[in-house]
DNA sequence: CCTACTGCTAC
DNA sequence: CGCGGTAGCAGTAGG
């Protein structure tokens, strides 16, 4: 306690490098180490003299954020005090074990994966010995701490300087403006790692073995895969949402906890919960298929989704439309990977439709970020079907927002890569401009302050004012209506609504970077070009799918086959089971050609044997490969059962052939068919609800009118404790002047009982059953699994 | 013209 | 339990 202090951070730090210096001067984390340290901006350190410490030990969990930690302090003292960046056992950190394998009383602890493999090797494969990964700090015990500061100089190892190379190492990781040297430096990775049971690194090392393994990471986590268009957070969702049949609700802070539990997933819930909510959005400017369904606030356009709820309030399931995109038949096909013995989500999922380009993407990694607009799945299933017929796939395609009812078009003149996206606005009267549309993931709320702009000073000097403005928006829709001056309005129009009204807004296509199917990161020039790959995948895997499944069913038409041919000896009396030495029964079933299960699905293959009634695991305990046969229930050898046996095989048969006859292509439309279908009826629900909604503000609008209220203010925040849609639906029966949701100062105005008309109730109410009944939607049998799911 | 913000998965 | 700070890149909006 005298001679060691102690200072726990708190996540990142800043990277100061290119920092200004008031954010600098403002981050209390620097100001802290500069206070512990005693540091001094403008000294050059030739010894620790004069510091509060004679050195610095930085302690980071040995995962890859802990290593981007790390570097973002050497990269300060790098910056500032190059002095003591040099100086020999200034900074040093505290390494801990990553494994630790345990036997009786020994115990041995390994540093680096490439240790703990080789041991692994030279010890046949770490048999009878347990095995322990650390995963954080937090994963060792207080015992085990005192045990690391017992042998501290195993645990402690020193940075070294040794010349230019080493501050070149930290610019290349940390300047800003050296993306582009990011890129090589990541690419150029040969899997190298620090050696961590020496006594020093050199600074390039740690940046070229350790820290190059966080910025890879990095990009991977942050930048998804063009086949499905999923990070591989999203994909564990998808995943973990498939393996457990997520049919009925289940809450959000939940889902999270079993994805972590079930793929392998090491970082914190709520980052999880946040792609979980956001795979569930449907305001204009989410998602246009979303594959999860919001049951409770998932955020609106109001607030670009900051508004929804805390995930322990909200419920999702999958969407009926997710099985029809990721089709169970292409499942066999998924390369699913392992890890720590774990069967976790694929490479990649290979859906109906490039989803990368339905819902777009967004991403920002080391080296490299990512920018994909959203496309309308009816014109990308279009050209799909102009691929599968061989026809030239002309032309392109605009981005696309479901729900959006602006314009989006090719920005002229420009290269191809910018379009121009524009709101809506109209003069409704020679003192009345109406705005009912915003650009694309402009959100309400922050338009809404910009227009307060427009009120605000009354100066007389300012040519475009508007007297006052009122808010009539739904969750789905914007409505302003601004009220001013004929002058102003006329001066407003001559200078184009849309351009004042910051209603025009661009987008670009010139960054879009996305892994391949072999997980390369690579440029895509535009969305054709993305198109074009995906549909050649696409159909090589429907050649996959395809074959796949007639093996199948040939397989299991021989099981069923070989079981009555079976059944029909023994019951005839040319076989006799009963009462037999088990070799001579075998070797009978082999004289009359019987397969071995083995035979049928070909070596190596456990596979499940579900088509009799009895379901027999191959290959577990009984090696003759005949228990498909000779297992079988005394009760199944009877002419009935052979009859049945007989129906199946009819039905085998049809099947297969009914698969032979289909062509790849032939697949494909089928499932672009069933996929259409359901969006269809997707659609339907969404406009009544949207029919609803637009009864339902007509009377609340009517209601309003004489009331006399202004509709300007900061607004009231986050309704806590309450959901928008029950808000606006009481609101209509019981406040209906207040329907705008507006003034927060002004207590609700003591009326009388308000007379409802009958109109309004009927809305309302049409309104919430329409929900409900959207909700509750299902091609799927519901199943009441409440306790199931919680033992799971 | 340069700065600052935006988006998103992570700490 | 909610809020807020940090990284990283490219492009757009703001002072």
């Amino acid at each position: 306690r005298d001679k060691y202090g102690v200072f726990p951070l708190r996540g990142k730090p800043l990277n100061v490098r290119d920092a200004n210096f008031q954010q600098t001067m403002n981050n209390a984390e620097i100001q802290n180490v500069i206070k512990i340290l005693g540091l001094d901006q403008k000294k050059e350190y030739e010894n620790s003299k004069g510091l509060r410490y004679g050195s610095v030990m930085i302690m980071a969990d040995q995962d890859y954020d802990g290593s981007h930690i790390k570097g973002l302090l050497i990269n300060m003292i790098q910056h500032w005090w190059p002095s003591l960046f040099k100086l020999k056992g200034f900074i040093k950190e505290f390494v801990t074990p990553l494994v630790k394998v345990t036997k009786g009383t020994q115990e041995i602890q390994f540093f680096t994966m490439g240790e703990y493999e080789t041991w692994r090797e030279q010890n046949h494969n770490g048999k009878g010995w347990a095995s322990k990964y650390y995963k954080g700090l937090g994963t060792s015990t207080s015992k085990e701490a005192k045990e690391y500061f017992k042998h501290l100089a195993d645990h402690e190892l020193a940075f070294r300087w040794s010349g230019a190379e080493d501050d070149e190492a930290v610019d290349l990781a940390f300047n800003k403006k050296r993306a582009d040297d990011r890129k090589d430096w990541i690419n150029g990775y040969d899997g190298q790692n620090v050696d961590h049971s020496l006594s020093a690194v050199g600074y390039a090392d740690f940046v070229n073995k350790e820290l190059v393994t966080f910025a890879r990471y990095d990009t991977m986590r942050s930048i998804p895969c063009f086949v499905d268009g999923f990070k591989p957070t999203q994909r564990k969702v998808l995943f973990c949402a498939f393996k457990r049949n997520l049919k009925s609700d289940v809450k959000v802070a939940q889902l999270a906890g079993y994805i972590s539990e079930h793929s392998a997933y090491h970082h914190g819930e709520t980052s999880l919960q946040g792609t979980i909510v956001g795979m569930a959005q449907t305001f204009v400017g989410s998602n246009n298929l979303n594959i999860l369904f919001p049951s409770g606030q998932f955020g609106t356009r109001l607030q670009g989704g900051k508004d929804a709820a805390s995930a322990r309030y909200i419920y999702t399931r999958l969407e009926n439309i997710t099985r029809l995109i990721f089709h169970p038949d292409d499942d066999p096909l998924l390369d699913f990977q392992n890890e720590e013995g774990q069967s976790i989500e694929p490479k990649w999922y290979i859906p109906v439709i490039p989803m990368a380009l339905v819902n777009g993407a967004d991403g920002i990694g080391t080296g490299w970020s990512t920018s994909l607009p959203n496309y309308n799945p009816r014109d990308i299933i279009e050209l799909i079907r102009l691929f599968i017929h061989k026809e030239p796939m002309k032309g392109g395609l605009l981005p696309w927002y479901k729900g959006f009812n602006g314009t989006i078009t090719s920005a002229e003149g420009q290269d191809a890569t910018n379009y121009e996206v524009v709101g809506v606005a109209k003069r409704t009267s020679p003192t009345t401009v109406e705005i009912t549309e915003l650009p694309v993931k402009r959100w309400t709320q922050d338009y809404k302050e910009f227009l307060a702009k427009f009120v605000e000073i009354d100066d007389g000097e300012k040519k475009i004012r508007f007297d006052d403005f009122k808010e009539y928006h739904t969750e789905n829709t914007v409505h302003f209506v601004c009220e001013g001056r004929k002058e102003c309005m006329d001066a407003l129009e001559a200078e184009g609504m849309e351009k004042v009204l910051k209603l025009r807004s661009s987008l670009s296509i010139a960054n879009i970077m996305l892994f391949d199917s072999e997980g390369k990161i690579k440029k895509y020039a535009n969305e054709m070009d993305l198109l074009l790959e995906f549909c050649e995948i696409r159909l090589k895997y429907y050649v996959k799918r395809r074959e796949h499944h007639l093996d199948r069913l040939r397989r299991e038409k021989k099981v069923i086959d070989e079981k009555a041919r079976f059944i029909l000896m023994v019951v005839n009396g040319e076989l006799v089971v009963s009462n037999r030495k088990r070799v001579d029964l075998i070797s009978d079933l082999k004289r009359n050609g019987f397969k071995t299960m083995q035979q049928i699905w070909g070596t190596g293959t456990d596979h499940d044997e579900s088509v009799g009634s009895g379901t027999v695991t191959v290959g577990k305990e009984n090696q003759s490969g005949y228990d498909y046969l000779l297992g079988m229930p005394i009760w199944s050898l009877t002419h009935e059962r052979v009859e049945e046996l007989k129906k199946q095989l009819r039905e085998k048969t049809a099947e297969l052939l009914a698969l032979q006859e289909t062509s790849p292509e032939q697949l494909w439309e089928r499932d672009l068919d069933a996929i259409l279908t359901e969006m269809t009826a997707l659609e339907s629900a969404e406009e009544e609800v949207r029919q609803a909604e637009k009864l339902l503000k007509s009377s609340v609008r009517a209601q309003s009118q004489g009331t006399g209220k202004r509709g300007r203010g900061r607004g009231r925040g986050r309704g806590r404790g309450v959901i928008e849609t029950k808000v606006l639906a009481k609101r209509a029966v019981q406040e209906p002047s207040d329907a705008e949701d507006e003034e927060p100062a002004s207590p609700p105005e003591k009326k009388a009982k308000v007379e409802v008309p009958v109109k309004d109730l009927s809305s309302a109410d049409l309104l919430a059953r329409l929900r409900e009944r959207q909700r509750s939607r299902s091609l799927f049998e519901l199943e009441p699994d409440a306790k199931k799911s919680r033992s799971e």
